[in-house]
DNA sequence: CCTTGACCTTGACGCTGCGTCAGGGCAGCA
DNA sequence: TGCTGCCCTGACGCAGCGTCAAGGTCAAGG
């Protein structure tokens, strides 16, 4: 007769395992030596052998139980679920595999690469570090709700970054982050923002509208994170303009007031 | 400002999760209000969602924390060592689908495909199912034990069961365990495999030889199993051998019996 | 006979990443 | 005032054991 630690050792496993399949009741409990010691017999081996194995196979042990008392068929279906599990298990790996690949190539997971490009595309033209990681929360926030949106928006801001006067307009906007918030430049850059915004046709307005939560989030980053905030917004109020993120000509604004579930784009 | 709720949802995990979080120090307690919730301002949920990406990665929670606030190089360090896992865990899972392909094949997993074969020649043979069984389960336990001694003894057995004579006596052998304890014609069968045993020179015993511990757990097997086993050895032992598993002319197991290392065959 | 060391017993907490009650507070609406 | 819906904390549950803790047993040695 064996002891416990014998039985573990026999079949290769801990004597605690053991006693885990006894609570389990996958493997039954056997009779005690009067010191209340328990003692097993050969067949003990086999079952616990029986039982590892399946447990290594990555059965469950749970579904172990079932298993060693199943008949072919439901056996072969039990099977197949586990190989099933065990497949997506390994799909699962594999793609985090392949995103922390890409946290280690530096990309931002919480940004698409479109919008990963377009911020390299800042920081090369000059604009401060802060400023570009504050456009990238922004950036975040917005790719977090709306991912599928993300290549149009990129798509439009890229093409902005074409026109040269944008450009200029974007590094001088950058350098507000450093002002106080009662600069008195701020009016100024407020008013070549305004100038440029009457550029751009009000249907382009409408096609990148934000949800209205959305774009009010977006708003509290940039008058967090930005001092002059709140000037800028009050100056180019006063030139006809409402909202920041959801930015629209005050008439534009009434007229589709009642609809809040179109998308636009923030900064 | 938003409620613990809306910050869950703008960054698509549970609230379970925002909180959990919080628990584990991943994210910053935010000020309450005056009922006493907790009320989140933007950055709350770009830091979510960087959190939730590194989990899609499937980087520890732990770790997270610390990656959060690393330098470039611990973070490619991490990285490294997370992909390591990722990987092991693959190849553990893939290790995990052969086994239980093989299970659901029909292989016993306890056993090398050799003792397998080598089970369906006894069965063949038309030795009885539970003989089979027993016999199998004996196997179980060599394999367990010495698993690199299993071709040898398989290919031990085999050639056994080339001779036609071993092959009539396994048959008949197989027949006893449906005899009660005291048959008569148990000692007929003693006799004959006593004959049979002196065929076989003293040196091949040796080579055969099995630890003690396991070979007196293999006799149980057999005393348990069999109800006439008992019956046979004595009769054997008049004959001059002696055990059963690890089998030996008297004579051999005095010159050896200081000796317990060395392996042998059962049943 | 006493001690020592190796083994045995049950019971309970720990780890991971939350899900899921339980029991109760707060706010707005009819 | 009650209903509904959200918030709070605290605690258990899950898988598969590892790892104390606190104590009983057994065999051997002094």
């Amino acid at each position: 007769m064996l002891t416990i630690s014998q039985l573990a050792a026999y079949a290769g496993v801990t004597v605690r395992a053991v006693r885990h399949y006894h609570a389990k009741g996958l493997l039954p409990e056997p009779d005690r030596d009067r010191a209340g010691y328990r003692r097993y017999g050969a067949p003990a081996v086999v079952d616990l052998i029986r039982i590892r194995t399946m447990a290594e196979a990555g059965v469950p042990l749970a579904r172990v139980q079932e298993l060693l008392s199943a008949d072919a068929h439901a056996f072969a279906v039990a099977v197949e679920e586990i190989d099933q599990r065990l497949r997506a298990e390994i799909r699962e790996r594999q793609a985090h595999r392949e995103k922390i690949a890409r946290l280690a190539a530096g990309d931002s997971l919480a940004l698409p690469p479109e919008a990963v490009t377009y911020l390299e595309r800042l920081r090369s033209l000059g604009v401060p570090g802060v400023m570009v990681d504050a456009e990238r929360d922004a950036w975040i926030l917005v790719a977090a709700q709306l991912p599928e949106r993300m290549p149009f928006y990129m798509q439009m801001k890229t093409q902005q970054l074409d026109d040269p006067g944008v450009r200029e307009l974007y590094r001088d906007l950058a350098q507000i982050i450093y002002w106080s918030a009662e600069d008195p430049r701020l009016d100024e850059v407020a008013d070549r923002l305004s100038d440029e915004f009457e550029r751009i046709p009000v249907s382009a307005w409408e096609e990148a509208l934000l949800p209205d939560d959305l774009a009010a989030l977006l708003d509290e980053v940039f008058l967090e994170s930005v001092p002059g905030a709140r000037r800028i917004l009050r100056r180019l109020e006063g030139r006809g303009w409402t909202g920041w993120t959801n930015l629209r000509p005050r008439s534009a604004a009434e007229s589709v007031a009642a609809d809040a579930d179109v998308p636009s784009v923030p900064s």
